[in-house]
DNA sequence: GCCAACGTTGGC
DNA sequence: GCCAACGTTGGC
């Protein structure tokens, strides 16, 4: 089983959103980044995946949640109304792959973005990285368990 | 709202 | 293939 950090706007679908659906599946989509999607199509039934919020009032790591169904072709990027619509895609070959993810937990406190970047076990995480956009990335196992003391 | 840093695009 | 211009990300 691999680990994996996603960034999400808790106004579009935080943790809260995936904990009202319970053991119901969200289709994680509308990844416009091909480093980002290279690493959505490694994701494996059962992975664990670290939900961040970011651009919100209290940044920072707020759950945890499990891959449901790999990589598939992610529909939005064939939708004209979507504002993920792609129209370079090819339906021969289209370009974006979605994840479905489900509802694992949520941390009894967030863990804020100051306590990440002050953690020297998670120096080389990309989201505390200067200037690092990458959207879904890794966590080793060593990072995950800093992270899971850091939770308590 | 600001703005630095980034990834992508497209002219050459 | 280079690189300037552009649009986006995301912390502050």
């Amino acid at each position: 089983m691999a680990y994996w950090l996603v960034k999400s706007e808790p106004d579009e679908c935080g943790i809260e959103d995936f904990e009202l659906q319970q053991d119901k599946a969200s289709p994680w989509a509308g990844v416009r980044n091909y480093q980002a999607r290279n690493f959505l199509r490694q994701m494996a039934v059962g992975d664990r995946v670290l939900i961040y919020h970011s651009s919100c009032r209290n940044i920072g790591i707020a759950g945890v949640v499990r891959v449901a169904r790999e990589a598939y072709t992610d529909p939005s990027q064939f939708d004209p109304d979507s504002p993920y619509h792609d129209p370079k895609s090819d339906p021969e070959a289209p370009r974006w792959q979605a994840v479905d993810l489900v509802y694992e937990r949520t941390l009894s406190s967030l863990i804020p973005l100051a306590h990440l970047k002050a953690e020297p076990g998670l120096s080389e995480l990309p989201l505390v990285r200067k200037g690092s956009r990458l959207s879904v990335m890794p966590v080793t196992d060593h990072q995950w368990d800093v992270i899971q003391r850091m939770a308590g």
